[in-house]
DNA sequence: ATAGTAATGTTGCAATTGCAACATTTTAGA
DNA sequence: TCTAAAATGTTGCAATTGCAACATTACTAT
């Protein structure tokens, strides 16, 4: 996955956040975000901690929407926290630049080839943004709990070259994914283990197909 | 929806294709586009016509993908044409704009105005397509037929401030966007009529609440 | 105008799923 | 190390859904 700063030298990194006025900012634990940033029009750039972007459901509900690490981009453009149910809340410590937009695109008349870069790695990331989200739709289209699972397979393992999968979320985290119940998607893993599909061993899933 | 050459003028805007060096394709309808640009890295944007990106599933069922019409783009790089099963087919006998990668790139490297208002356009389209993409999520991951409709509805109305709504696509159509099935779809909108929180009269849906 | 095709409406039924309730295991923090 | 909380496994059952089959209506091209 790309980073924003990706084949930009510290020193040109430094000079590029100048030139975009990037601001630093500090949040503690459990911090909401959202409140300092409402109403601008902004990139911002988690460079330690984590943060999740959580929606409040009508049924109170609460859903993980996105989860931010470090190194990862959001925008207020892009990051489905637009509707006014939706949170953003540090769960460490954590540390963001945060640069308005405006300056991004002014920048750009610059000739500087850090800029370039710059912008490169930006269309680069929302590129990915948008073909992550298009493998989710893919799975979520699919009808049965099954083959919502087999597409997972399918896609992570084509992704990975290998037909072992490592689950990057707990099993309950991995059954919102698929938007499933979590038992029910228990019950099939369990089927397609004893129908000699696949393997598991705690959150190492190995393809036997 | 922005335009990739919104705020361009006419004149500025060849300037800019012939810097780009933009190629100007035409197909026959029914035509495959993929195989002219496999392999390539480019951006794509249809000047007149219509496309559809269409996958080819295991079962043999055919799904679209994604519909470009007239000014919409796409791009090799975010246009869910990765898979081998897809297909791009020319509805109508198309016109296409094709913009190699590295050029838009380079091409940044320039002070015009132009330039940056072209940027500008394009990372406002990759956002406005993560955030459609984002809402499409937000529907399918709702677990009843019911709560789909009524979350599409939600965010429809929202968008367009009104009660009503018009369908952009067939009833058919429609059941393949949620993902489910077409005649439970339809016994599903009876229902919400009978119980008075809607109103159908052929593509326009009236929310009584 | 009309024939042929696609879209829509309807319904019974079987399969899948969500839900609830509970036991067990794992994890994280004091 | 111990304890509380979170995650996981399991299963019966009711609700929802997909599927199939068919009738009807709306489009489209000749």
């Amino acid at each position: 996955m790309v980073n924003l700063f990706d084949k930009i030298s510290e020193k040109n990194k430094e000079k590029l956040l100048r030139m975009l006025e990037a601001n630093t900012l500090f949040f503690k634990k459990n911090a909401p975000i959202l409140s300092t940033i409402k109403g601008e029009n902004v990139i911002g750039i988690v460079l330690t901690g984590y943060i999740q972007i959580v929606r409040n459901d009508d049924n109170g509900n609460r859903t993980i929407i996105e989860e931010l690490e470090e190194n990862t981009i959001f925008g207020t453009l892009f990051s489905s926290i637009t509707g006014e149910d939706c949170e953003m809340i540090c769960r460490e410590d954590t540390k963001l630049i945060i640069i308005e937009y405006n300056r991004i695109i002014i920048g750009v008349q610059s000739n500087y080839t850090f800029y370039t870069q710059f912008i490169q790695n930006l269309l680069q990331i929302l590129s990915d943004k948008i073909n992550e989200r298009n493998d989710r739709i893919k799975i979520l289209t699919k009808k049965t709990i099954r083959n919502k699972l087999l597409e997972y397979f399918k896609i992570v393992s084509k992704r990975n070259g290998s037909k072992n999968i490592y689950l990057p979320f707990t099993f309950t985290e991995f059954a919102d994914y698929l938007a499933v119940d979590r038992c029910a998607m228990s019950r099939e893993l369990k089927n397609l283990k004893d129908e000699g599909f696949i393997e598991i061993k705690s959150k190492k899933i190995t393809l036997l197909y």
